[in-house]
RNA sequence: GCUCCCGUAGUCUAGUCCGGUCAAGGAUUCGUGGCCUUCGACCACGUAACGCGGGUUCGAAUCCCGCCGGGAGCACCA
């Protein structure tokens, strides 16, 4: 229901009505909520401000494309703007903002097909945070703490208040003066926010709002050496932007309660939340952190290296965009943290490609095969590129006498009849294939009999392929000849493989075609 | 330990606020059959769920209480 899941804290309802806010509204009976999404609160069409705020870390993942396409949206349902603002504060030792991902970032919005309203950088803002830091300490509601991160860490998990907690407004606002002017040095002097020690939520305790850090910033160098804690300078930016609806995991739910502390104090309307539980899908490990260390560390083929499972990796793959968010859109703001198969958002690509996706024939790890008694007439044949789609045409394929099979399929039939596809049926030898050897089959006959059918390629104009697993390994195989013409990015179904797409570059690129498997 | 969130089939999800129309709908997976010269697509059929225990009620997936299970937070990270 809307407005739960917009208002995860209970008391927000009687905040709203205390601070003058709209009762929200509730018609009985009306739930609007298309696709498992409720109405906004209060949302007026036109004037809708959402903002997407991800951490410059790293390329985007499919959770944070959930993120992404959750925003997208509602800015579509209400005709709103839609911010993006790079959470780029000083961050911490583990995490660290680099230039490289800001464009990063704004590359993988772009693939995604979402264009910002605007663009806005944290780090540029900073100055803008001190004057609400000011105002928070004149309402009593912060103080300076000198305890080491340790005393202060074991004092909230007491209760148990340090003695600065008892410094008046005049002597906090000096302290923070010295905060500022480098008085003290980077962990010897923090502003925490006055809650409460007794409150039962360990984690709400006297959270610190400002921290001193001497690290160069990729953007604004030294420019700061006080810096905000994220909850802190969201309550202050999305009061500044004019964010309307914040839309946020579930993981953030606690800085909620803060940012709403925060508005209480200063008497400002706070906008509502609106939450969705974590997204795992099951054959990805969302590491950010180890695709961080193996990009860096050149283990993975950069950030658009399958095993990332990152937009552009997806996007790699011919996993569209589109499909990503029918897939992401479909699991509604549920606030359970869900594990899905790979598989589901294979089956969404497929809807949307497989009734444009040509066929090609593909054999991994080839066998060279001659086969004897080889009809003459067959030296090529035409085939469709698509077998119920007319439209998408033929193509021509050269056949024997002499083909690739696939040695998998070579050992399983080995000496049986088989049929390969579309061409003749053969019967296959009972040696196994050695190394750089051709094997003998033998023609048998033409009609179609019910004898399992194999993907092959005439030996003529084949192509060497080289083709990229989700894995990160590299199968070597060979394509039938039409591969010749492949366009860069373009996508196949390598029959009885999976969906495949080409590599920028296509077939004009020197050595072995390049692709990558998308899914089955 | 404390706080918050979540628990509907193998996996997701609709329904829960406002109890009956839900002997629970959809998607995907899986199984069977059909069809097309792919292990893909399509068609048909099928398997399969309200975490547990009490309570309220004529009636509970839905309300109440207790438990169990899972996740997140308790950073001078975001």
């Amino acid at each position: 229901m809307a407005e739960i899941r917009s208002l995860p804290v209970a008391e927000l309802d009687d905040r709203l009505a205390a601070l003058g806010g709209p009762e929200p509204e509730r018609p009985k009976g009306s739930r609007s909520a298309p696709e498992g999404f409720p109405e906004l609160l209060g949302a007026v069409p036109g004037q809708v401000v959402l903002r997407m705020a991800p951490f410059p870390s790293g390329a985007l993942h499919i959770g944070n494309g959930r993120m992404l396409f959750v925003n997208q949206y509602y800015r579509e349902r209400y005709h709103g703007r839609l911010l993006l603002v790079f959470d780029d504060t000083i961050g911490s030792e583990t995490k660290r903002v680099e230039t490289e991902f800001f464009d990063l970032i704004l590359g993988d919005l772009e693939l995604a097909g979402i264009r910002p309203d605007a663009v806005y950088y944290k780090s540029d803002r900073i100055g803008r945070h001190y004057p609400w830091a000011v105002r928070v300490i004149e309402k009593g509601g912060a103080y300076v703490c000198r305890c080491p991160a340790e005393i202060l860490r074991e004092n909230r998990a007491a209760g148990r208040a340090c003695p600065e907690r008892a410094q008046t407004v005049a002597e906090t606002l000096a302290e923070w003066e010295k905060m500022l002017s480098g008085g003290y040095a980077e962990g010897e002097a923090v502003l925490r926010l006055r809650t409460s020690l007794t409150d039962p939520d360990p984690a709400f305790r006297d959270r610190v709002l400002f921290r001193i850090s001497e690290q160069d910033h990729p953007r604004v160098g030294h420019t700061y050496r006080v810096w905000p804690l994220l909850e802190f300078s969201w309550a202050v930016d999305d009061i500044e932007l004019g964010i309307t609806h914040v839309l946020r995991g579930k993981d953030l739910v606690m800085e909620d309660r803060m940012q709403q502390y925060i508005w209480q104090l200063l008497g400002i309307r706070a906008p509502p939340f609106l939450h969705w539980g974590l997204l795992r899908v099951r054959e990805a490990k969302v590491s950010k952190s180890k695709s961080y260390a193996e990009v860096k560390s050149g283990q993975y083929d950069g950030w658009a290296d399958p095993r990332t499972w990152s937009l552009r990796s997806l996007d790699r793959r011919g996993i569209s965009m589109a499909a990503l968010r029918e897939f992401t859109l479909s699991f509604g703001l549920s606030l359970a943290d869900i594990e899905v198969p790979a598989e589901t958002l294979y089956a969404e690509n497929r809807k949307l490609i497989d009734a444009t996706t040509a066929r090609r024939s593909f054999v991994a790890d080839p066998v060279h095969v001659a086969v004897e008694g080889y009809p003459f007439d067959l030296a090529s044949v035409a085939l469709p590129n698509h077998p119920d789609r007319a439209e998408l045409g033929v193509r021509t394929a050269f056949a024997g006498p002499t083909f690739y099979l696939a040695r998998g399929d070579v050992e399983r039939f080995a000496g049986q009849e088989v049929r390969l596809k579309d061409l003749v049926n053969i019967s296959l030898p009972t040696e196994r294939p050695g190394p750089g050897k051709t094997l003998s089959a033998t023609f048998t006959s033409r009609e179609n009999r019910k004898l399992p059918r194999l993907q092959w390629v005439g030996e003529r104009e084949a192509v060497a392929v080289d083709l990229l697993g989700i894995d990160g390994q590299r199968t070597a195989g060979i394509g039938e000849s039409a591969l010749r013409a492949a366009r860069p990015r373009e996508t196949f179904q390598f029959e009885r493989v999976g969906f495949v797409r080409v590599e920028d570059g296509g077939a004009a690129v020197a050595g072995p075609l390049k692709v990558v498997y998308g899914h089955p």
